[in-house]
DNA sequence: CAGCTGACTAATATTTTCAGAAGTCAGCTA
DNA sequence: TAGCTGACTTCTGAAAATATTAGTCAGCTG
């Protein structure tokens, strides 16, 4: 079996995980929305000012974010108040905290200014900084080149070769 | 002090780092391009039809990534051949891949067809699939929930409030 | 030195994204 | 039941991203 990447044009990209992914969060401003999510935003105006963009806009990405099913629609209400709706992550929307955390960090190391990180995520219970690191599912720590890209099932090849 | 999450708004993200990053890198062929170089293309052909593209749009996405100091672009001659230029990616690209690791495992959990995921990213040494992870730096994984969101340096207050 | 090829650039059109202002709507409060 | 407020929707328009097609340009080959 030769090396998958060297017969790279012999497999298409159509059903790539990333850009199926990005059709869902390929835009900025939902990108965004998530962040504030995950800091624990839940309520439409408040996403809309602190993400810093306008009301349609944010409407908009909500909207396809619950469609999606990275966030949930539920209803709330305060004392005194009428029912609203509150949007909250959901387990599928939990689980795009490495993106988050991966970009933040990147941004962190190659995109800050002179003041350096505006926020610091820390592990609760030691204090630590956390970082998205890459690791197999033996436990080791996998550095750049460590890697070997193998088939999967859903590989589509685009012309029957070598096998 | 209080929690920094219920004074929310009393800081700004004008400089949050994940904003900064999807400026270099928030259009979805931006990040379709990383994907690529980091399978191996190294060609600007091969970029925009692996990506699937117009070659415009490749040019474009090349000359910005190569801006933001991701990819460089770098001679080369093959036997008989004119010298031309390859982009491959800098340290500061390389260092995006914890983001594409996660936007991928992200896509083969939630975003997959019948068919699964089209590729597995295995240790070389050992054969099991890579995740991105979240750890701290005294080595603990961290959950969901794990974590506490402190000020950083960078922080911009908006509100003289509580310290 | 004309042809060829890879690597682009240019022009045009379409689509998507986003902003800004204004309007709608539900339902609690007075 | 009129007002108020949060949560949107509608409308208009600008900006950005992308597709398509058609070039340009450098320099090795013949």
């Amino acid at each position: 079996m030769t090396d998958l990447l060297t017969e790279r044009d012999t497999w298409s990209m159509t059903n790539c995980p990333i850009a199926r992914t990005l059709e869902i969060v390929g835009t900025r401003t939902a990108l965004l929305i998530l962040r504030e999510a995950f800091l624990g935003t839940r309520r439409f105006d408040d996403f809309a000012k602190r993400v810093g963009v306008g009301e349609p806009a944010a409407a908009a990405r909500l909207k396809e974010l619950t469609a999606a099913g990275l966030l949930e629609r539920v209803p709330y209400q305060e004392p005194g108040q009428r029912t609203r709706y509150a949007y909250q992550l959901t387990e599928k929307g939990r689980d795009f905290r490495p993106v988050l955390m991966a970009l933040r960090q990147w941004g962190d190391t190659w995109a800050t200014d002179e003041r350096g990180p505006a926020l610091v995520v820390r592990h609760k219970e030691c204090g630590a900084p956390v970082r998205a690191e890459l690791r197999c599912d033996d436990g080791h720590d996998v550095g750049y080149g460590d890697t070997v890209v193998d088939r999967g099932p859903g590989l589509i090849r685009t012309s029957p070769e070598g096998d």
